[in-house]
Formats: structure tokens, C-alpha cells, sequence
DNA sequence: TTGACAAATTGAACAGTGTTCAATAACTAG
DNA sequence: CTAGTTATTGAACACTGTTCAATTTGTCAA
């Protein structure tokens, strides 16, 4: 029986989730184990159960980790560039690095479903805030005239078309083919999308990207 | 004990796929359970395995069908438009459209994973290819020049853009807000996107996105 | 030091899971 | 009708997440 010295409460759930964090991403979420975890940190698998209430909450506690990782990775991409443009280009190639340095994590992280009852930790939402943030800030650099909603969709289009890239990337190639550039694809979206932004109405017309924004869309509405 | 004669092999094979695939749709792929197919067909849970290596192989069949319907959607959604630029926005609303009214066949779709040993049916691979080659064909109407790799990135990066609005959409909010303008954003990105396409070179030069491109990048190379 | 009390840890047990396979039932051909 | 072939069965197997009574460990007052 392991010593109930030999971690503090606060220790062991730590070191939990950072032995899973590793059986993740070596693994896959859907090779893990209770009893692998449970060996990994030299304790019974019921021990698990005093500390979480099941394996989704260890897998929640992953995320957060996971997604800290993920906005270090980019945050430090932005520091790599000097305008505006490049550092929306860096950041995509950060984040598609960290997808394909990291698949399992990766995968994880966006297909991790939530059992009844269970609640996203408050953190978690704070940084997918704060990433979009980073993202606005660039957005609103070369365009300092968009409005608001505005802005919000541009960050979440730009955003999204970036994470499917990713997305696709990973997919296990049931429905993806053998193509090796998603690099070239993100520059390629990328540099489409800010080549009209701010939109400058070449073959639609301003009015209909304006039609586009929601009655109320600012941050933060339901 | 169910009479062979019900059924012949194939329809037997056929009913078990289609079974599957409404239960897959109802609960999701997670808590799909061999017991529960076998009773839908009213044979017992050996029969399965009698007409199929494991679940996956079922699974794999039920994407193929969950494939030709996303097909059906997305060819459906040409024919309401007449121009190349709305044809490739209702061709995304579609998508987003199959996603949000199907999220679970979705779900499998982009994410399950092949066992080792298992190939993806041709089938499927073809069906993708047609898909690619329904927005290849806009694209290309949209810019009669683009070379055989432009038009690669440029279908590529699209679909991407609006797979990423969809996934993230389904993504159960663990790292997505609850927020509901999926069509909004999608008409975004594509509106920024096929603004500057054929690329026109405001913020970047022509000869930027030209370095986008692979070496080789011909549609189907490895 | 001792002797309760509390708390953490254990590991056997439980209800499920996908999958297997000898036994059986159903069909087919001669 | 009989022998042989094949589909079907369902009990069994190994493995899963999870539970919980029993046990060990730590605490602290006496």
C-alpha cells in the first residue's frame, strides 16, 4: 500500500492528471486506462476514484492543461512577428503545430464529450477567451474602424477556418486524403481572408457582409 | 432462433448498417453497444460477427452511407443558387446544415479511428473527391486562370474553413461558447475568402500566395 | 507511549463491454 | 430421407470503469 505521506491530496491529483496528460498523448483518450494510471502513479485504481469522480474529470483537468499548452505555444508564435499579418500567420502555424505535434491532445481537447452533470471548469473558457482576444487585437490592428460585431466574426471565421485545417489534418484520413501541405493551405486562407479585410467590396458589396452580423453581436451574448 | 431464409446475406448485411446508422444518429457512436444492433435486427449478438470483423467494420460501412447523404445535401444545395459565389455559400450552409441536423453521424465521420488492419473502403475516398470537385469547379469559374495548384489550395483551404465553423460548432463546448451564428460566421468566411479570389494582391503580393504553393501540388499526388 | 478516531488506500467484486466458439438449428443437394 | 454445409446461437472469456467493506496509515489527546 502506497504511504499516505508520500503525497500531499493536492500531489497526487496533480500528478494524475499529468500521468494521464502522458498516457494521452502517447496513447490516445481512447486508449486509456483506469488501471494504466493507476500503475503509472504507483497506486491502486480505486485510489483514482477518492480523488475524482470518474475519469471524464481527470480528462477535464487534461484539457485545461492541455489548452494552457496550446495558448503558450501561440502567444509565444506572436512574439515571432512584428506586423499584424504575420503574426495572425504565426499564430495559425502555432496552432497547427501544436494539432500535429500533439494529435491526441489535440483530439481530446475538441472531441472530449461531457457526461451529465459534469461542468466545463471556469478556467477552460477564460483562455478560449483570451486566445480570441489575441486574435481580435490583430484583426482590429489592421482594420481600426471595424466595429465590434464586426470584429467578432472575423475572429471566429478566421479562427474556425484555421482550426478546420487542423481538424482535417488529423482525421485519421477516413475523409481526408494524403496531402501533406496544410501549411500552404493555412497561408493560403489566411492571406485570402486579410487580403479583404478590412472588406473592401471587390465582388460583393460591403452592405452584404454587414447583413451578415447577428442583431446583437457582442462578445459575451448568449 | 432467426430463420436464415429471412434474409439473404447481403440484405442481412444491408439491415445491420442501416440499424447501426439510426442508432449512431439517436445516441452517438460512444454509446453504441453490439447487444443493442443485435436486438434492433432480432438476431443475437454473435450473428454481427458472422457478416463483420468488429463494430469498426460496421462503422466503417455506416460512413460511407453518412458520405453519399452529406453528398446529397451539398448537390442539393448547387442547384438553389445560380452563380458560382452562391453556390459555394449554400454549398456551406449545407454542410453546416447536415452537421447541426446530424451532429453524431458528423462526429463520426471526422473522428473514427481505424483499428489497425482496417482500409477505407475506395468507395468513401471517391465520394470525397467528388465533393472537392463540386467547389474545384466554382472556384475555377471564378478564376479562369488559376492554375491546377492554385485551384488545390483554393478548394482546400475553403472546405477547410468551413468544416473548422461546423466542427467547432459541435464541439460540446468545452472549448467553444455557447454561441449561435454559426451561418453568420460561415458567410463571413467565405465572403472574405472569394473576395479576393482570384487573389488580387491588396495587403500581400501575388507572388506570396504563389509561394504558397507545394512543389507538387497536383491534386491526388502522395 | 498508547489508544482511539479519522482518513486514505486497497483490491476483490460487480455490472457492463466487444468478441469467440462449440453446439445447435436450418437449409441444400443427392 | 439422409448427409453435409452453413447460419445462428448464447454461454463464456477477457477486459472495462466503478464501488465499497476491509485494512492500513496518520493524528492527536490522554
Amino acid at each position: 500500500m502506497a504511504r499516505r505521506s508520500d503525497h500531499t491530496k493536492e500531489e497526487l491529483q496533480d500528478l494524475i492528471v499529468s500521468e494521464t496528460m502522458k498516457l494521452v498523448d502517447e496513447f490516445g483518450a481512447t486508449n486509456l486506462r483506469a488501471r494504466d494510471i493507476a500503475a503509472r502513479i504507483g497506486y491502486a485504481p480505486g485510489t483514482l476514484y477518492t480523488h475524482f469522480d470518474n475519469l471524464g474529470a481527470i480528462l477535464l483537468q487534461v484539457n485545461v492543461r492541455i489548452l494552457v499548452r496550446l495558448r503558450t505555444q501561440i502567444q509565444g508564435a506572436i512574439d515571432s512577428a512584428h506586423d499584424p499579418t504575420d503574426r495572425l500567420l504565426e499564430m495559425g502555424y502555432a496552432y497547427l503545430g501544436f494539432a500535429e505535434a500533439h494529435p491526441n491532445w489535440f483530439a481530446l481537447l475538441f472531441n472530449h464529450k461531457l457526461k451529465q452533470g459534469q461542468v466545463v471548469p471556469a478556467h477552460l473558457q477564460e483562455i478560449v477567451d483570451g486566445l480570441f482576444d489575441l486574435v481580435r487585437t490583430e484583426l482590429a490592428a489592421l482594420d481600426p474602424k471595424a466595429t465590434a460585431a464586426e470584429l467578432e466574426l472575423g475572429v471566429r471565421a478566421l479562427w474556425s477556418g484555421v482550426h478546420g485545417i487542423c481538424a482535417l489534418s488529423l482525421s485519421d484520413r477516413v475523409v481526408t486524403q494524403r496531402w501533406r501541405a496544410d501549411r500552404f493551405v493555412l497561408k493560403t486562407l489566411v492571406n485570402h481572408f486579410l487580403a479583404s479585410w478590412p472588406y473592401a467590396a471587390s465582388r460583393r458589396e460591403r452592405s452584404d457582409i454587414a447583413g451578415s452580423l447577428p442583431a446583437r453581436a457582442t462578445a459575451g451574448d448568449g
